[in-house]
DNA sequence: ACCAATCGTTGGTAGTCACCTATCATTCCC
DNA sequence: GGGAATGATAGGTGACTACCAACGATTGGT
């Protein structure tokens, strides 16, 4: 990468080209085993929280409701996922992970950490735990 | 953005959500007044390393070449860059700034100032300081 | 002088993404 | 019980992005 240090010099440019660069080579890891990130966020709220309807899954994580339903979709299909109507509120589903929807997470998770330990290669572990607090901080601000 | 903690955990995650959520308020400045982080990522290249020809141009900012001359076309429209054939290889255009596209450029930066304080402002100025000083490793390490 | 490589350009494709609208079933409020 | 609001779904759109193939002009190597 050329040296443009004007541009390096703004913030938001540098954390949106390596942002970029990072979600890529996840995505690109994540493809080979057949997930997208959403769908690793997915897998990972729910087994943060939870059974939960499709509407607090997509507020949480950003996601379109109508886009929601593809991807839910697709992880159903895989049997790592199970919909069911919530009998308190039959308007809802109620969404939950199986036992292969683990399975498929705890793939995933490793996936993540290699792309997590490739891109922050040239950060020693004490700069790479101030940058994943201080990516914390500005990530809880979002919205 | 409610709590998903090993997605948390997840630096590359981390920096994929700020980055895009960056990007995103930086690009909705610009296009208010008529500029794409590409056109302000030209502007800039050319501002810190004088004319050059385009191949140059889309190599450093990871453009390609066939995407690049679009947005050429529509800084040189508006008078802010000049295209002239380079004498010593008559291939190459000799792309440089004009004195509008200067002062274009400064109204992008001060934008882009203001983005970077709003997304920044939960950390401290040492905070910030730091942040930029290890984005700025990663993205040197890009490539 | 000729062949291969380079530069800019054109045009097209495929994927992602964030939306938006409309619909049906269900529940909530009064 | 009736009207408004909510949850999931279907379907479609527009913008942007990153590509790729092909071409004409020009240059460099030998």
């Amino acid at each position: 990468m050329e040296t443009v240090p004007s541009l390096r010099a703004i913030d938001v440019y540098l954390l949106s080209r390596v942002g970029k660069a990072g979600r890529r080579r996840l995505a690109e890891r994540l493809a080979g085993i057949g997930f997208t990130l959403r769908h690793m966020a997915i897998l990972s709220y729910l087994a943060d929280r939870g059974p939960s309807a499709q509407r607090e899954i997509g507020r949480a994580l950003a996601i379109d409701p109508s886009d929601l339903v593809g991807a839910l979709d697709e992880l159903q299909g895989r049997d790592q996922v199970r919909r069911e109507r919530d009998p308190d509120d039959r308007r809802r589903h109620r969404v939950s992970l199986t036992p292969a929807g683990r399975t498929a997470l705890r793939r995933c998770r490793r996936h993540a950490a290699a792309v997590d330990d490739e891109v922050l290669a040239p950060l020693s572990a004490g700069d790479r735990r101030k940058l994943g607090e201080l990516l914390g901080r500005l990530f809880d601000d979002l919205d």
